[in-house]
DNA sequence: CCTTTTTATTTACCCAGGTAAATAATTGTA
DNA sequence: TACAATTATTTACCTGGGTAAATAAAAAGG
């Protein structure tokens, strides 16, 4: 039987090591892990509201806004109003563009490099068990 | 195959998702979950220094130093001067200890309801699926 | 014994998550 | 149409993770 505060305690440790890595591998790129997976996400559905964004990442607005202002300032994006005037719709620049694939490359390796330890059943059975975590626990 | 970039968007989904959960159910008793993190390990091993509990939970010093700077205004901690001058060893509080076994017992339940869709068997894949990600890989 | 190095903690400053409340624009409705 | 409710975004403020650099005390060496 394994005790519950020993394994959220492992989880929180484990994305904290993770995440902390992937800052470091993004660091090279001058970008931060929030600020690539909007990338990635502004790259497979095109230009996108706020909303649309915080809804995707499951995140609160203010962060998709305070992230989103910092990715403006550094060249990563831009907004313009959107056919609703309250609407901000964001759009990757050519500069974030031409850098995607180049990025895109070095997350992917990482990545691997990350799971290189776990077996294709393991990735697996960590994918179905995170989906149970949700609230919708895996059927949404 | 799983898509890398679907696992870790969804593992991060899935952290923020259990930490605002365990946050909400904390707030009952004016906790927060790293600040139940500390109270867990001074619990566990009785006082400590800040060093041991940083490397115990293993995050940062500056991390730890201003949790526990909130946790002492809070009346949850105190500190006194080890042996060494250096040093500040962290002790619960009266009052922290008389709460302690209410809110582990909440936190427990909590925790219990959120891996309520696993099997058995799954929470130990979970778990060593987990060691697998970390710097030693789980031999450590 | 004095100087250098190491160790424990703190400070200042990032990024990223959250909530509550304020705007501004749009929709719904009497 | 005027007013109320909803929606998109922002602002202000909190916790919590990180790094780099500053103290202060202890340990190590000449």
């Amino acid at each position: 039987m394994i005790d519950t505060h020993d394994l959220f305690h492992l989880l929180h440790q484990r994305v904290r090591f993770v995440t902390k890595d992937f800052n470091q591998q993004l660091s090279a790129h001058g970008l931060y892990h929030s600020q690539w997976a909007i990338m990635y996400c502004l790259e497979r559905f095109g230009p996108m509201t706020q909303t649309a964004i915080w809804k995707y990442l499951n995140v609160e607005a203010p962060t998709v806004t305070r992230t989103i202002t910092r990715m403006e300032k550094n060249d990563w994006v831009i907004r313009r109003q959107g056919g609703d005037k309250r609407e901000r719709v964001v759009e990757l620049t050519d500069r974030a563009k031409k850098k995607y694939e180049q990025v895109n490359q070095a997350v992917y390796q990482h990545e691997q490099d990350t799971i290189s330890r776990l077996t294709q059943e393991e990735v697996h059975q960590f994918y179905n068990i995170l989906q149970k975590l949700g609230p919708e626990g895996g059927e949404g």
